[in-house]
DNA sequence: CCGGATCCACTTAGATACTG
DNA sequence: CAGTATCTAAGTGGATCCGG
């Protein structure tokens, strides 16, 4: 799950920040911990999370809970307001699997024309 | 169309750089030209114009015709790929029309926990 | 476990001046 | 008209270390 591989910047939509849309997803399925969401989320520094999450909250899509305990673990959860955001989500993330063959084939063609 | 004063900066879709998607929609109504363009995209510098353009020259998204003559135009139109990129476009502006108020609102009660 | 603080490399957009 | 060249300011993402 989203491989560092897969050249991401040929998709021309994008959510918020880098990570952002990749949060959105990984929130879809229910709350998830902080260190939860770094695991699909590889190679993501706590900082940046944390940048992602902070600007996520100050919009009103997600949601930041604190469980103080023997333990201590902090839950984010989609809003209302941030689960509307799937329905566009998908739309794009639709588009970009129809057309990902011509994608791939429309920027090489580009690349060999700047030649 | 395109006010500056419009606080852009609240939409959490986004196509390409800064100008893309305004570009795409200038291009929704037929082949225009280089200085067409700069009209409703208000204040972009020539340069940043045709970073746009080439980007989306590149992707397969718009096509780019030279017109020589006595004098000198330039057509820019969107290549069917292009096309489909307006179907998810429209997906994302209904949804911010839809939850613009929402938006404004969460901002808003975002900031002020932010003290 | 969940960050904050600091520093750094890189990218982006804009201002300005110039050209075929 | 349709760009190019150069410079600069600001922002973004990441590395690393530190703290409650």
């Amino acid at each position: 799950m989203f491989d560092p591989v897969c050249p991401t910047d040929l998709m021309p939509f994008r959510v918020g920040d880098k990570w952002t849309g990749m949060v959105i997803r990984c929130l879809e399925g229910g709350p998830r911990r902080f260190s939860e969401l770094r695991v699909p989320l590889r190679g993501i520094t706590a900082k940046v999370l944390t940048q992602s999450l902070r600007a996520l909250e100050r919009d009103g899509f997600v949601s930041r809970r604190e469980h103080r305990g023997p333990v201590r673990h902090v839950e984010y959860a989609l809003t209302p307001l941030g689960r509307s955001l799937l329905g566009p989500l998908d739309t794009a993330c639709a588009w970009a699997e129809q057309h990902w063959d011509e994608l791939i084939d429309a920027r090489e063609a580009g690349l060999e024309r700047a030649d």
